[in-house]
DNA sequence: TACGAAGGCAGGGTGAGCAAACCATTTCGT
DNA sequence: ACGAAATGGTTTGCTCACCCTGCCTTCGTA
């Protein structure tokens, strides 16, 4: 309507013979570009949410989440579109809620049982690593470079208090999340907080039903600590270095058990 | 219903002062957890995800799309979506449509001028560089492991040919951008090359109206090439590394352009 | 005992998205 | 020359996610 162009025949031609002079490239793969669009609606990302920072133990069995009046407008949705979430979390028994003045939406305690990983969760393994990767190595050399000292007293705290882990699997693991998450709290980029959370979400889906032994854990708690001495002394590339083979430790735990995707 | 479980007073303490014993830590800010959520919608993601490719010279100009009916399947919308889409494009100057039976929506020849980067945009400039840095130190320890001689020699060739493009920015950044794109598709992990394309596309947005001189362009792909090196020989270390440099160079760009963020 | 804060509903309105047609225009093959 | 084919453009009607609004039920606390 507002446009009058026409494309002739010849011009196309005329136009590649041009780019082709100054780029003699192939084409990148447009596979990427025209792959499905998934639209998430704001009850999945609200279940997500709230389901991964529960499994995670970012919010502790137990405790209280807002009230519902309160929580909407701080999720930005509508009330029920919360209780919509809310009733789906219920259900899966991630929470539940209790009538009354001093009433309101607890995290259960104990948690329930995590179902095994899917079929396409595990195909897609070695793609879950990679995005873990990338956010971890970023998260270590912004942390290195800004983590604040009273972050990283209580980063180190948190290596202690998993060194006395190192028999509960489960319990390690909490802790061990936290400490990654936090880490990335330290560097100041609430992106690289979402993105952490959500690549543990999915490093626990798949690491829940996998046997992990005392030795195992305590060489991994062993790089925490030499993770947290390179950012302590601003040494980034150490701390870089480290968390590589922090994670390749995990990655060939999952190569070992899963087919090689 | 399902559940009768009731939340007397006292247990909550109880369950905080075991907790307390197993991990006497500070708890994680749940700011992260309960900041607004942002349902995409499938055209929005639509108009962003070919509106990015195109103005990163993904989709070159000229080339035609796919018919709707085709992209729409690909895309796994209706095509009144992809049409929404289409014509958002439209307007802005992306795309144009010819009808008939050798009609289609071709890319904009010449693009239309880049919209100078919004307020918002420049008070995130810290958090997109740090997004950007994570995708790439990932990429480039993952490529160093993996890339094919294929793609390497592809990846050669737009370094080379990046070398003929010192003098022209537009140019630069646009074989840039698909330097960088094919590095992660080298990775072989999709999601590695979506976020790369998000990643470089907010990069644009906030480099277009920057004056770069050639030297600065010259010392940039001086990079590229050591970048290149190194994953040939394999050295992952040093990939990681050299990329590292060659992002603080845009990094102090921005830096000295931009309100310290 | 009454107030107030919390969760638990029910009705209605809005817009995104989808599916399935049909129309208009151009080109190609016979 | 003509019709089939392939393209973008248009219309219609439906579904469902989401939101708004108000009201009800429960129960600790003042």
């Amino acid at each position: 309507m507002t446009r009058t162009t026409k494309a002739p025949a010849g011009d196309e031609a005329a136009i590649r013979a041009r780019k082709a002079d100054t780029a003699p490239v192939e084409p990148v793969a447009p596979d990427a570009v025209f792959s499905p669009v998934r639209s998430h609606t704001a009850f999945e990302e609200t279940v997500d949410r709230l389901g991964t920072a529960i499994s995670l133990g970012l919010l502790a069995p137990g405790s209280r989440l807002p009230a519902e009046r309160e929580l909407c407008a701080r999720l930005g949705i509508s009330r029920s579109t919360l209780r919509q979430a809310l009733t789906a979390l219920t259900q899966s028994g991630h929470v539940f809620a209790t009538r009354g003045r001093a009433g309101g939406t607890f995290v259960s305690d104990p948690l329930p049982p995590s179902d095994p990983p899917s079929p396409e969760m595990l195909a897609r393994w070695r793609e879950t690593c990679d995005q873990r990767l990338a956010v971890e190595l970023g998260v270590s050399l912004l942390a290195a470079e800004r983590a604040r000292p009273e972050a990283l007293e209580g980063l180190e705290r948190l290596a202690s208090a998993l060194d006395g882990m190192l028999e509960d699997f489960s319990a390690y693991r909490q802790t061990d999340v936290r400490l990654h998450v936090c880490l990335a709290q330290a560097t100041g980029s609430p992106p690289l907080v979402r993105a952490m959370t959500d690549a543990q979400g999915a490093m626990t889906d798949l690491l829940a039903h996998i046997a992990h032994p005392p030795e195992v854990l305590a060489s991994s708690n062993a790089q925490h600590h030499r993770l947290l001495a390179a950012i302590r002394e601003r040494d980034g590339r150490r701390a870089v270095q480290v968390m590589t083979q922090h994670l390749q430790g995990t990655e060939h735990v999952l190569a070992g058990l899963l087919p090689s995707g």
